[in-house]
DNA sequence: AGGGGAATTTGAACCGATACAAGCAATGAG
DNA sequence: CTCATTGCTTGTATCGGTTCAAATTCCCCT
């Protein structure tokens, strides 16, 4: 036997002799229960050895958790180890902090048990961390009818309340930065515009896009490059896959091949472009020097690299921010949030090399 | 009026004519029912937009939420921001993933809604991080009846299931280190022995500390300086309440009083080191050549201060398997946990400066 | 003493599911 | 043809509370 079963509220409400809904009146509205009574029953509760009602039971008839899940398809250590998700939950924290809500991480690498995870997680709405499998992630909550909002989430629905960042925008920005620098010889190292696919792009395959922060990024990119009269159609685009792996096969192909490279490369995210800063200086190519790197999103490692990352900074704490606001709201607010970047100017962009100085 | 009341189980039920139990099943244990008679109720779901049981009904009578709590009495942010807090984390998720529980974060840094928010919380049991305010953490957590370990919980309490590690032993290492290298001239930054005191300690106050973890560092530093053959009773002892301007204090006290100064300070803790470093730089004084300077955690900035720290490195990630493990196995396992700590050396120590050289 | 209104208390209905004993129908064995 | 089995299905108790209309009690006033 296991210690005898937990004694609650109605066995308490018996012993000293009142209506459980007198006893219930103890614990949560005091004031209306005559003195005498609320003593009578306290010093029951504690003499049986009960402390206030089971919140499993209160839940039930209240309907409010307060707590807001944080889902991600990746494991539970991401929230911790992952610089991104360290930054987004800072500023989710500060915004249920506020409201006093607590917050319930749910998550698994296994799909199984994300999707039971998810059916199961006890809170009032969701933010969606949507890295990686978003499409799946959203598909699964949707099923839950609670409020939620995807963060990071690669696509143009709008019926999915989200919050992004102005791809095109930045994209544009940080294009344009690198041409007023005087860079002509650009090559861009591209995320993926379709599954299972990396590799040189060529132009008309651009709008045939499903991922749409890819697309719209390299829309930028080419609005600021063709504003400087370069010829978008023979910029080199490389599809990676956001790993080492991929990003070296592209940069071999730039740069061992032919006898000239670009001066400039932009990835399109900064893991990209530390992979290619690593790359480039195991080959003795000095960034930026002979090549200036810049990349996209704005994580806290491009800060301390060598030389200090160039790039877009997502306004990731504001987000997080945001994204309570928008659960904790309600549907009050527009559906789709889009904010706006800044542009973080370090070492790792500079003019190129004149010719034969 | 809101979206119309949710669809519950037993409308699926009577819409599809068969008993709630049945319709219960379905969602539960498909093989059990007869294939028409599922696909019948699914169906039926379907068309209602009924989307599996609830949670929250299904919780209240199964008892497991498959969930535990970690439980602070910091801000929520505090989980991200704070370096020990995250390597924490990572090892109770990584824990926690294996058994596929999720995690609830409770934490406020008010005192009343952190008693509400405990008291409230959906989860199987609590992880405390005593932090702050550990007792009052502790004496909340008790009246949920829930498993419960605390870690750097600072009582010899034996009724509370706690795991710790040998703070004598990694005490008395640091402190071996430092005579080894030749130190005689020794000062010690202590944390607090009692609530709301610093400044300098006489050696008869250290038996009536309340915190045992200071007290027992202590203890560890006096073993190894005693075997060194130096008098302790001499050796300076400053309170400080881990933050820079006790800290300050108590170095404005040992070095700008007299004319000698001791050649290492033992810190017990490395925020106390690091803020010590940091003066000492800023007035001039060499760490190590002139000072040498040892903390006590092993926090990660510890390896990328200048110098890097030489400390006593805490398990932490391991802290929080083992924290997991104790909730989900039960009261099976000892109720007090200490693990080993290991010496880190960096470079923030080195050899006392030889008189005249 | 009688009446009116305020202050408490009661009892039962819910909240949304799961579990389990008991019922029933179909199949197989004797 | 009867009795067991097997395989589903049903009904109902239970999980642990909160809520609210109705009933009761209390208090004060005329």
């Amino acid at each position: 036997m296991d210690v005898k079963r937990m004694i609650k509220l109605s066995d308490v409400a018996k012993a000293a002799g009142v209506s459980q809904g007198t006893a219930s009146n103890v614990f949560n509205r005091p004031q209306i229960v005559r003195p005498e009574v609320r003593e009578k029953v306290e010093a029951v509760a504690r003499e049986l050895g009960y402390s206030g009602p089971d919140p499993k039971g209160r839940l039930l008839r209240a309907g409010k958790v307060n707590a807001i899940g944080v889902a991600t398809a990746e494991p539970l250590s991401y929230f911790f180890d992952d610089p991104f998700a360290r930054v987004l939950m800072s500023g989710i924290s500060e915004a249920l902090d506020v409201h006093g809500a607590g917050i319930s991480l749910v998550s698994s690498a296994n799909d199984e048990k994300l999707a039971w995870n998810i059916q199961s997680a006890i809170v009032d709405g969701f933010i969606l961390l949507c890295i990686e499998g978003g499409n799946r992630l959203v598909e699964l909550t949707r099923d839950r009818k609670l409020p939620f909002v995807a963060l990071e989430l690669d696509t143009d629905d709008e019926t999915i309340a989200q919050i992004g960042i102005d791809d095109f925008d930045g994209a544009r920005r940080i294009a344009e930065h690198v041409v007023d620098l005087g860079h002509r010889e650009i090559a861009v190292l591209s995320l993926q515009l379709v599954d299972d696919r990396t590799g040189r792009v060529t132009p008309d395959q651009i709008d045939t896009a499903i991922y749409s922060a890819t697309r719209d990024r390299l829309r930028g990119y080419f609005a600021s490059l063709k504003a400087a009269g370069i010829d978008t159609d023979a910029v080199p685009v490389y599809e990676t896959e956001n790993d080492r792996k991929s990003v070296n096969a592209a940069l071999e192909a730039l740069f061992d091949g032919s006898a000239t490279h670009p001066t400039a490369l932009i990835a399109m995210s900064d893991r990209a472009a530390l992979f290619a800063i690593e790359w480039l200086r195991g080959r003795g190519v000095a960034v930026p020097e002979d090549v200036s790197v810049v990349g996209f999103d704005g994580v806290p490692e491009g800060a301390f690299s060598d030389p200090p990352l160039t790039t877009v900074t997502q306004p990731i704490a504001a987000m997080g921010r945001l994204a309570v606001q928008m659960i904790l709201e309600g549907p009050s607010m527009a559906r789709r949030q889009m904010l706006d970047v800044e542009l973080t100017i370090r070492a790792s962009t500079a003019p190129p090399r004149v010719l034969g100085a």
